[in-house]
RNA sequence: GCGCCUCUAGCUCAAUUGGCAGAGCAUCGGACUCUUAAUCCGCAGGUUCUGGGUUCAAGUCCCAGGGGGCGUACCA
């Protein structure tokens, strides 16, 4: 940096600044007052100028706070000094204090006492009217985004309130929050490849978590009868519009309840969020409508494949039969699979991505979910669910398979699963073997993927708009950049052009 | 992974068949006492993503690489 007296204000910011009044709160007590009117009113306000009208002996500025934005209105006469007023920065830091006004042509302003730099920008922000397109650029630079782009702002405060609102709504029912390792010793509790990583001192190599499910029904049998986790989970696969490598997922175990309970309470729970977030059960998604209004219509996968192909499955079928029709649909059929994943294969290639929901998808095959305890009427299914919502799955749930001998059976499959080359299979885990052994109640579970909530309920269309950094890689040349902030940056213009 | 598209000043974008790399905003200097993306005058600002190649001449054409986007595959 350089050392000019023109950089030394950079120094001079101050430790701490007493706010005392909002932009908004600014707006809803004054905006009433008549054009031309002064309130008397003294307040303190911070943000950044994020734009700046010199009209030589009158300045206006305009301050961006975390809930909107006020005119500054800054006439020569009383805006102590002046000069370095009108020579601020689009994008600085700033806090006003003064009485609140409405100019003459009817802008709520405030009239500046006492103002103070509280962070000067060294490197220009982008244009004020178009902002920042280039979605490389948003993603990377998303402190400069949030100013930029309301609808980052506004998409990201919302998945904060869709997180908080959904805490509350499940401390209300008397779940309690737990935290689970995300250090696993074997990658389970979901179909997905892990990321692998090392403990130094233990010399132990461990897994990042795919999902928090085997933990969880862990504290279940533990005695922690209503439970839920909000946390990260890491998936080493592709990166898509709804794919990010770490995602955040809820999860949730409600003791002494099955899936048709959990399915009641995944529409109570996303009916409610919209009306909090959207303000009704009614909300639009890309250039759809979609009523979240409940009950939602709750169909078997088997009976949905009827629906859409005409043919009548059943997984008592002959094998090489289901294998023909898959075939025949375009299924690219593997040795290993047997009649459940062939009915599952075919519900995805025919009728999955006609579903717009929300509709329960139910009972799925027992030889595609580990986890699900049998169903009570159909041997070869499973209490199992999955809810389709704008077209996309929303969740995944059942109700829990809790016994021992079963769960080590279904745990051998998987292995032999990956022995015949699914890199995907769940892996074994022994201790939850245990743990069952010691008796899970009867058991319902849910995972929601909240990435993809909150794309739903922020009308998103791409994972990355609400997630706050998604994962990219590394920027080119990123330290060089970095490393020329002195040279480009506004900060040190003036030392060079006032010399000459 | 694969396919298609894209990358030019801090930001948003131009540049004809291959012919001197430009504008607006921001920045800097100047004018302006009610502006609303203020306006007006002026200065400055470039490794055209990188590296090769073709050509008298490449932002433009060819090859390789990199970043990003979309689609597809896998999944939530």
């Amino acid at each position: 940096m350089s050392d000019s007296p023109e950089n030394e204000p950079t120094t001079e910011v101050p430790y701490r600044f007493d706010v005392d009044a909002t932009t908004a709160s600014l707006l809803a007590e004054h905006g009433g007052i008549a054009d031309g009117e002064e309130t008397g009113v003294t307040a303190t306000v911070a943000g950044r100028l994020m734009l700046k009208r010199d009209q030589g002996k009158i300045v206006f500025g305009v301050l961006q706070d975390s809930t909107g934005r006020i005119q500054i209105f800054a006439p020569a006469k009383t805006t102590p000094d002046f000069e370095g007023f009108s020579s601020l920065n689009l994008g600085d830091w700033i806090g006003v204090t003064g009485e609140v006004i409405k100019t003459r042509r009817g802008e709520l302003s405030i009239r500046p006492s006492a103002w103070t730099l509280l962070a000067p920008t060294r490197r220009p922000f982008p244009d004020k009217w178009h902002g920042i397109t280039d979605p490389d650029t948003r993603y990377r630079q998303r402190y400069v985004d949030l100013w930029v782009s309301e609808e980052s702002s506004r998409t990201l405060r919302d998945r904060s309130r869709i997180l908080s609102l959904t805490r509350r709504w499940l401390e209300d029912r008397e779940f309690i929050e737990v935290e689970t390792p995300m250090f696993h010793h074997v990658a389970s509790g979901a179909m997905a490849r892990p990321f692998a990583t090392h403990h130094n001192a233990l010399d132990l190599d461990l897994f990042l978590r795919i999902a928090p499910e085997l933990y969880l029904k862990r504290l279940t049998v533990g005695g922690f009868e209503r439970v839920f986790e909000i946390g990260r989970v890491f998936r080493n696969e592709g990166i898509s519009t709804r794919h990010n490598p770490e995602f955040t997922m809820l999860e949730l175990y409600w003791a002494y309840a099955d899936y048709t309970d959990i399915m009641e309470l995944v529409e109570n729970l996303v009916s409610h969020l919209a009306v909090e977030i959207c303000g009704s059960t009614t909300i639009s998604y890309g250039d759809r409508e979609l009523d979240l209004s409940t009950p939602w219509r709750r169909a078997t996968m088997i009976e949905l494949i009827a629906e859409h192909t005409g043919r009548e499955l059943s997984i008592d079928m002959d094998r090489d039969a289901l294998a023909a029709i898959a075939t025949e649909f375009g299924v690219e059929v593997k040795e290993w699979y047997g009649p459940g994943k062939l009915i599952l294969e075919i519900y995805e290639k025919t009728t999955e991505a006609k579903l717009w929901g929300p509709i329960y998808v139910t009972d799925y095959p027992k030889e595609v979910s580990p986890l699900s305890r049998d169903h009570r009427e159909h041997p070869g299914l499973t209490e199992r669910f999955e809810a389709i919502v704008a077209g996309r799955e929303l969740c995944n749930a059942f109700s829990e398979l809790v016994d021992p001998d079963e769960q080590l059976a279904r745990f051998e499959d998987q292995e032999a699963e990956r022995a015949a080359g699914e890199a995907e299979a769940m892996g074994m885990d022994r201790d939850y073997i245990r743990a069952l052994q010691y008796g899970l109640p009867p058991t319902g579970g849910l995972g929601i993927g909240i990435d993809r909530l909150v794309m739903l309920l922020t009308d998103s269309k791409t994972i990355r708009d609400v997630v706050l950094f998604p994962t990219l890689r590394p920027e080119q040349g990123e330290v060089d950049s970095v490393a020329s902030t002195d040279s480009d940056a506004i900060a040190a213009e003036p030392d060079s052009s006032e010399t000459e």
